[in-house]
DNA sequence: GGCGGCCGTTGATCTACATCAAGAGGCCAA
DNA sequence: TTGGCCTCTTGATGTAGATCAACGGCCGCC
């Protein structure tokens, strides 16, 4: 962005650390600050009945709930901290001003909103297409390449939290997490040593169009 | 937008018709063309392994795809006509000069977007968090407030379709809305007499932070 | 007309996953 | 240290919804 807005947007923004365990925001609030996270790790998350389910893991950078700001309309999740955050927050006021103002800010919040979009839908089709163990499995080899393709991934979030996220129970967690023994993945506490990738990568066939991921090298996925 | 971006797009872009049944979009095909749906209403679906689900059941006035497009990467979805339709196509590089040269058009493509991501975001939410008969419950309180509120409310797709969408089978479509009897709804071949919107608002709990609705008349959804 | 193919419904069974229950290990405070 | 309270795991049971199967209705087509 310009010289001009980006002093603009410091000048109006507060930097600021929160500890893990932080409500940063309730579900249906009004949104009058767009956060960006900078460092740590954050869970968004909604409430049904007396149900609730985490939604997006996030890592930094990323802007989130820029769509609320967009529209001037409430969240539609709520955000907690897993880790200690540090995160940059820009009323909305200014956020609406820069958009006018600073061109290369409105197309980069269109980009990041596209990828919002796109790892949404992503999510509702693995939600929809996949069970358990599949879901896991993706989710193995996704962390897996987020982390630099290491033999060993280490999980972001407690076990609660992550089967919330993959749409199933603390208890079938577990018990999901020792079938994919199977396919090589081995658990040690916070980590999940991954001795067979490809095992792994059979069983969940994951594909750009369904992953936050990046193709890989020997596209495998065939198409119709 | 204005009218030397406007006649841009419609100088290069294709107003065309299809009928029902046509073969839009294959997922993971290049995003070539922004396409806006004028008239009838498109399915939205994606494939895994040898299943596939309906994501998105879409009707005038949107845009769709419109975050492949700015990314220019594949589409995530596939798309089919599920009647007769009316679609503005706007080629994807017309589109990202638009992006650059009208600013009304950038706006309206944010904004757009930011509508995309907020109902794509809702059906996650309603995926995750509710079971057959809620969504059941939740679709037709939606269907009457798009169709104006009346009290019978027809089905914009057919069995199968909609209950793809819905996240179930044909067969506990069928059983759930015999189900929802309960709930003041009858159903009558294509359409659904809701007898009782209060009993069915209380079994699905619907919230604009979870539904494709207006809460209230005051600052809802702006529309076109 | 009569035949075959799809669609939607209904019923019977199966299964993935939730729920319920109990126990093991870690952490911290008194 | 002990006791309380977490989280995580493991096992037993319950259930929503998938799958399998059968059938009637409808439509297009020869």
């Amino acid at each position: 962005m310009n010289p001009k807005g980006f002093e603009q947007m410091v000048t109006a923004s507060y930097l600021q650390r929160f500890p893990a365990g932080t409500q940063l925001i309730e579900e249906g609030d009004p949104a009058d600050m767009l956060h960006i996270l900078l460092e740590g790790t954050v869970d968004l998350y909604a409430h049904y009945k007396d149900k609730e389910s985490s939604l997006i893991l996030m890592q930094p950078v990323r802007a989130f709930i820029l769509a609320a700001v967009v529209h001037d309309l409430p969240y539609l999740m709520s955000a907690r901290t897993l880790t200690p955050v540090r995160i940059l927050m820009i009323p909305a006021t200014v956020t609406q001003e820069l958009l006018v103002s600073d061109r290369a800010f409105f197309a980069a919040m269109l980009h990041e909103l596209a990828s919002e979009f796109r790892r949404t839908l992503k999510s509702l089709k693995s939600q929809k297409l996949r069970d358990g163990t599949e879901r896991i499995a993706a989710f193995l080899l996704e962390l897996q390449q987020a982390q630099g393709g290491a033999e060993i991934v280490v999980l972001p979030a407690d076990r609660k939290t992550i089967a919330s996220f993959l749409g199933m129970t603390r208890e079938n967690l577990s018990r999901s997490l020792q079938k994919i023994g199977n396919y090589g993945a081995t658990v040690r506490g916070n980590e999940v040593v991954l001795r067979d990738p490809e095992a792994l990568r059979a069983h969940a066939a994951p594909s750009p169009l369904m992953d936050d991921i990046e193709d890989r090298p020997f596209g495998g996925e065939d198409e119709r």
